[in-house]
RNA sequence: GUGCUUGUAGCUCAGCUGGAUAGAGUGUCACUCUCCGAAGGUGAAGGUCGUGGGUUCGAAUCCCACCAAGCACACCA
């Protein structure tokens, strides 16, 4: 990187002007203490440093220290404002960026070397109780960008899905889908109207269809009883079917989908008890057994078996935290909505209490979404005015679907217009970087294409030939205009971008560096004609045109998992 | 009441471990198609960074208090 070339020339620097004695009283510089960063105002050049920080150490003003480390530098590349250090990349540096991505092609941006771990990403996570809505789509398409992301960083990411597929509410849904065959088959029967007891059940539409399902398969023609398991098992792996249907249209993949029944019939939710009891942070209080958890920073106590004899949500999410770490995962990293935060306290205890590092579990808290319709804010939540995942994806196509859920930090409340999201137009953020790639395509296919008039019907020859063109990955880019250095410069920083965001799980900044990429290659376009006379020039520039098309296709397919089509 | 998250331009949001004149997009207004896609580009206007203190040479950024919004505070899942 270029940045760490600089970086590493200016502590040299730094060095040398300590030993001659220049920065006053600093007598020693720890490396790494500094940062290169993008200066504000491109005039003053394409990379900086403030070195103000040594100030407190060196006792001398800012615009010295920088003026004494660029004296031990001895070149004219370096320009001194401030506390800052300034200075541009030549040519040839510039001219490398390209010649990278051409040899790197779809690894470009890949890092050489990293401490890569074994994780285990696990995100949706929904109840098998009805189709998800709009805020499983934001973990959805945040989950797979991040698993996407993570692997081409250079870990090796297992992607999982908890099926929530025991307790109480499954019993709620079969009941549900019992009501719901009886009315198909004419009875007039419904759900209750008194609010409390309605919320027993789950009275959505959705389970309409299964119901006519259910009575095909039995073959059925008035109601006979039939046993809640039966009804539970028959909608709950209908729902889990449309689930898992879903996520594949969205371009979601799970490694593998884990279900909370199974690993309460596996018997290791029982020895994960036996495990905590043996840890001593088990106490009986009102005939429930309670685990200390605040002996590790919980607020308070929890139950782990209640006074009934049956286990809490959250034993079997021990036991299903304890089984990944089992299974030999360096780092467990949980996206969860953020009306889960109380919980990540407790399952942090209880992965300390049975031994385990607590630090291997990063639990990415998301805040919810909002629906935009017409400007008006709908809130979710409310059943009668939920809008499912499916709806919204039919509305809006999958591609502008993953880009908004994925554009925003996870912890700001997504506001999700969706008139904005289907439009076509400017307005929108998606077509705006698709578009810069159509247009790259574009220009690509024009310079190996002959030209007719339309007016004359005259045909002119290509501009390059087929061997011109594959040519191209060896020519070296000239960056005369000031356009075309900044987009090489905007191509360099993908590199920090990918690390910056795999390293701090942050996937929208991916969506933002796209949007200035097509923003900085649409600039160049207006100013610059790549297909022209000048042989040399057009090769270059075509060069910087297909490097960019790369870039891009990357970002876009291989990160963001959103198509980069050719033409639109 | 307690905890977590948020408060930056009319709107939606960036702002990296404190540092250059607080930045984008969108909306508004003005330019811009003889030429590779104008679904584009250029420019202008628009901000007491929620409020008040504090730390610092220097604060949108760190600390404290307050105000406002969202979420959570089960022997539900």
């Amino acid at each position: 990187m270029i940045k760490d070339f600089f970086l590493a020339e200016i502590e040299k620097a730094i060095d040398k002007a300590i030993k001659a004695e220049k920065l006053g009283a600093m007598t020693e510089y720890v490396h790494g203490g500094l940062a290169i960063e993008r200066p504000k105002n491109p005039e003053f050049g394409d990379f900086a440093v403030n070195v103000s920080s040594l100030a407190r150490a060196a006792r001398i003003a800012p615009p010295a220290i920088a003026n004494a480390i660029v004296e031990q530098l001895g070149s004219n590349q370096y320009s001194v404002a401030g506390g800052f250090i300034n200075f541009k990349t030549n040519k040839v540096m510039l001219s490398e960026v390209a010649s990278e991505i051409f040899e790197e092609q779809k690894n470009y941006g890949k890092p050489q070397r990293i401490d890569a771990e074994k994780i285990m990403l696990e995100y949706v996570s929904a109840n098998p109780t009805g189709p998800f809505h709009i805020g499983h789509g934001r973990w959805a398409a945040m989950g797979s960008v991040l698993a996407n992301l993570l692997k081409f960083y250079g870990h090796e990411v297992y992607q999982e899905f908890y099926i929530n597929d025991a307790g109480s509410q499954i019993e709620k849904l079969g009941r549900s889908l019992e009501i719901r065959i009886r009315q198909e088959l004419g009875e007039c029967i419904d759900f209750p109207t008194d609010e409390i007891e309605r919320k027993n059940f789950y009275p959505g539409e959705y389970l309409i269809p299964t119901a006519k399902k259910f009575i095909e398969v039995y073959d059925m023609t008035t109601y006979k009883p039939v046993d809640l398991t039966d009804l539970c098992d028959f909608a709950k792996a209908e729902m889990e079917a449309q689930q898992k249907e879903l996520l594949k249209n969205f371009g979601v993949h799970f490694d593998n989908f884990y279900s909370e029944l199974a690993l309460h019939k596996s018997g290791r939710v029982d020895k994960c008890i036996e495990e905590l009891c043996k840890s001593g942070k088990i106490y009986d209080n009102d005939g429930a057994k309670w685990f200390k958890s605040s002996d590790y920073g919980d607020e308070q106590d929890r139950v782990i078996k209640k006074a009934d004899g049956s286990n809490t949500y959250l034993t079997a999410d021990i036991a299903y935290h304890i089984d990944k770490l089992e299974r030999g995962y360096d780092r467990l990293i949980n996206i969860w909505g953020a009306d889960h935060h109380g919980y990540v306290a407790r399952v942090k205890a209880s992965i300390e209490a049975l031994g385990y590092d607590p630090c291997k579990l990063e639990i990415l808290l998301g805040q919810l979404v909002n629906l935009v319709i017409n400007g008006e804010e709908v809130r979710m939540g409310k059943r009668k005015n939920m809008v499912t995942l499916d709806e919204l994806i039919d509305e809006v196509g999958v591609d502008a679907t993953r880009f908004w859920m994925s554009m925003r930090n996870i912890d700001t409340t997504l506001d999700f217009d969706i008139e904005l999201a289907k439009t076509n137009s400017d307005e929108n953020p998606v077509f705006y970087v698709q578009y810069a790639h159509a247009r790259a395509c574009s220009i690509l296919r024009n310079a190996i294409s002959e030209k007719i008039d339309t007016q004359t019907g005259k045909k002119s020859p290509a501009p390059l030939t087929q061997s011109e063109y594959d040519s191209i990955p060896k020519v070296s880019i000239l960056p005369t205009v000031d356009t075309a250095r900044q987009l090489i410069l905007k191509l360099e920083e993908y590199k920090s971008v990918i690390k910056n965001s795999a390293e701090q799980r942050q996937v929208y900044t991916i969506c933002r560096y796209v949007q200035e990429l097509a923003s900085e290659f649409h600039s160049f376009y207006n100013q610059n004609r790549v297909i022209s006379e000048d042989k040399e020039l057009m090769l270059s520039r075509l060069a910087l045109v297909m490097a960019v098309k790369i870039v891009l296709c990357n970002a876009l397919e291989d990160i963001l998992g959103i198509s980069a089509p050719e033409r639109m």
